[in-house]
DNA sequence: GGCCGATAGTTTCAATATAAACTGACTGCC
DNA sequence: GGCAGTCAGTTTATATTGAAACTATCGGCC
C-alpha cells in the first residue's frame, strides 16, 4: 500500500481530505474530460446535445420525446427544438403512432446511426485511454467510492426538493 | 482495510473495474450533485454561471473581463453579455481604469458579495453532507485517484488539441 | 509623429437550455 | 355522452454559450 497515513490526532487542519477542494478538482476533470469528447465529436460534425440524443436512441429506438428528455435529464421544450434541427440534418425521424396522436416514435436515420456509432467509438477510446490506464485497483476503489458518493448525493437531492418544492 | 480483494485469476470479463461504465457514473452523479446546487443557489436568486462569476470576483476583485473569462473556461463574449445582466441586477461593478480606457476593473456590490457569500455557503454546506460524509480514506484514496487520471486527461487534451488545429 | 500588431471589450449569429403558457389528444368517471 | 384532468408536444420569452467579426485602445518601432 502506498497510501500514506494521515496522522489521526491533527493539530492543524487535516490538509489530506479537504472535501470541497476534491469537489473543485472533480469539477474541473470534469470539465477537461468533456471538453476533449466535445472537440473529437465536433470533428464529426456533432455537438454534445446531438450526441447525447443519438447515443441514447441507439438504446432503444422508438421512445417519445417526453421519455427522451426524462432520460437526458432536459426538458421536453428542448428535446423538441433539438429534434427540429437533427430532423432537418437527416440524423432522426419523428414517426407517427397509430394509436396515439400526441406522441412521436423517434428513430434514429441511417446517417444518425453511423454518426452515433462513431462518436461512441470515440468516447469510449477517449475512456480507455485515460480511466482505462489507471491500475486495477485504482478503478475498484473509484467506482466504489462513487456509488457510495452517489448515495449521500440521492439523500441530499430528495432532501432539497422537499424543501425547495413543498 | 474494508478493501475486498478481486478475484486475481478471472475467467470472465472484470466486472468489477470498467472504465466506462465508471465514466457514466461520474457523468452522472455529477449532473445530479450540480443541479442540487444549482436549485439551491437559485433560491438566492443566482444561476451558476452568474454564481461563478460571483465566487471567482470574491476570491480577487478588480480584475479585467479578459482574466474572468479565462478563469471561468468560457469566451470574453460571454463574459461580455452575461456582465451587462449583472450590472443591471445590481451585483457587479464596471469601473474605469485611468491608464487603460481598454478594459475595466470589475468589482462586487454590497448585494454582490453578499449574495456570493450565502452561495458559497451553501455550496460548502451541501459538498460537506455528501461528499463531506464520506470516510477520511475515501477521500484520500479518491483525491490521489482523481490526480492520477487528471494526469492522463491532460496528456489526451494536448494530443486531441495538436491533432484537431496543426 | 505615425503605422502595425496586439489587446480588451462589444456585437452578432446560431445552438442549447429552462420555465411557463398553450394546443391537441387521450382517459376516467359520472 | 360529456366533462375534468392528464399527457405529449409546441411555442414563446429569456438566459447562457461559442465562434467570429468588429471597434477602440495601447504599445512598440521606424
Amino acid at each position: 500500500m502506498t497510501i500514506p497515513a494521515p496522522a489521526s490526532g491533527n493539530i492543524s487542519a487535516d490538509l489530506g481530505a479537504d472535501p470541497l477542494r476534491i469537489w473543485f478538482r472533480v469539477i474541473r476533470l470534469h470539465r477537461r474530460a468533456v471538453n476533449t469528447v466535445a472537440s473529437e465529436l465536433k470533428a464529426l460534425g456533432l455537438s454534445i446535445p446531438q450526441f447525447d440524443l443519438l447515443s441514447t436512441l441507439t438504446e432503444r429506438e422508438g421512445m417519445s420525446q417526453q421519455e427522451l428528455a426524462e432520460r437526458l435529464y432536459v426538458t421536453k421544450g428542448n428535446v423538441s427544438g433539438l429534434l427540429d434541427r437533427m430532423v432537418e440534418a437527416d440524423l432522426v425521424e419523428r414517426r407517427a403512432i397509430p394509436g396515439d396522436r400526441r406522441s412521436n416514435a423517434l428513430y434514429l436515420t441511417k446517417k444518425g446511426r453511423d454518426l452515433a456509432e462513431k462518436g461512441i467509438a470515440a468516447q469510449s477510446a477517449y475512456v480507455q485511454r485515460t480511466l482505462g490506464s489507471l491500475p486495477s485497483q485504482d478503478l475498484a476503489d473509484l467506482e466504489r467510492i462513487i456509488l457510495t458518493w452517489r448515495e449521500r448525493a440521492r439523500i441530499e437531492e430528495d432532501a432539497t426538493l422537499a424543501k425547495l418544492e413543498p
